[in-house]
DNA sequence: CGGAATCCCCGACGATACTG
DNA sequence: CAGTATCGTCGGGGATTCCG
C-alpha cells in the first residue's frame, strides 16, 4: 500500500525536522561545521543561548551521532562534527535552495490583508 | 563574511522547517499530493486532528501558496496542491532519503541506557 | 458540511544562581 | 571552564461546543 509507505516517509521527515528544526540546532551545527569548538566558544558563537539549553541540544545532537564530544580534561571539552553530521550539509543546501525560491514566490504576489 | 551568509541560510532553513515541520503539515501535504480533497476527507485522512487545528494548518499552507482552496459551494470546499506545493516533493524525497540513512546509523550501534 | 469561539493543559524554553 | 538545579513563563495544540 502506498499509504503505509507514506507513513514511513512522514516518520523520516519528522525525524530530520526534529534534528535541524529547533531554534538552536541549526545554528549549533553550522557553527561546528566550521571547525571544532569548546563549550563556551559555542555559547558565544550561537548567540544568546543559556548553558542549560546548549548542553541539552548538544546532548541531543550527540545522541543522534551528528556531533562528538571530546573531553581532554574536566575543564576542556570540545565538540565536533561527525562524518554523519557532515553528511547533512548537502541536504541543508537543498533546503536552503528551496527556501530561497519559496521566499520569492511568497513575495512575488501581494497578500490580502485581513479586513 | 561567511557568517552573515550562514545566517541567511538559517533563515531559509527555518522557513522550510516551519512549513513541513509541524505535526500535521507534512501529513496534510502528503495527503493532498495524492489528489485534491474536501475538508472532512482530509480530516479522516490525516488522522486524529481536530477541525480547529486542521483549518489553521490549511490557512497557513494556503498563505504560503502551497495549497489552494476551491469553494464551489458554501458546503463544498476542496483543497489542492499548487505547482509551488508540488515543487516540494523532490525536497521531501531528499529529506526522506537522509532520514532513512540516519535511522540506520542510529540503530547500528547500541545506545547506553541512562543509569 | 465547513468553520469559528472558548477554555485549558502541558512541555519546551529561558533566567538565574550554584557546583565540581 | 563545563555543567547542573530550580523556578517561572508562554504559547502551541487539543477537547469541546456552537454557528451559517
Amino acid at each position: 500500500m502506498k499509504n503505509k509507505h507514506k507513513q514511513g516517509q512522514l516518520r523520516d521527515v519528522q525525524d530530520v525536522i526534529d534534528i535541524i528544526g529547533g531554534r538552536w540546532r541549526g545554528a549549533i551545527l553550522a557553527s561546528l561545521c566550521d571547525r571544532e569548538k569548546r563549550f563556551n566558544d559555542l555559547r558565544r558563537d550561537v548567540g544568546e543561548i543559556t548553558p542549560r539549553i546548549l548542553i541539552k541540544e548538544l546532548k541531543y545532537l550527540e545522541l543522534n551521532k551528528l556531533i562528538g564530544r571530546n573531553e581532554e580534561a574536566p575543564t576542556k571539552v570540545s565538540y565536533y562534527m561527525t562524518p554523519h553530521g557532515k553528511s547533512l550539509e548537502p541536504l541543508i543546501g537543498a533546503i536552503v535552495a528551496w527556501g530561497r525560491k519559496h521566499r520569492e514566490v511568497i513575495l512575488s504576489e501581494p497578500l490580502e490583508v485581513t479586513p
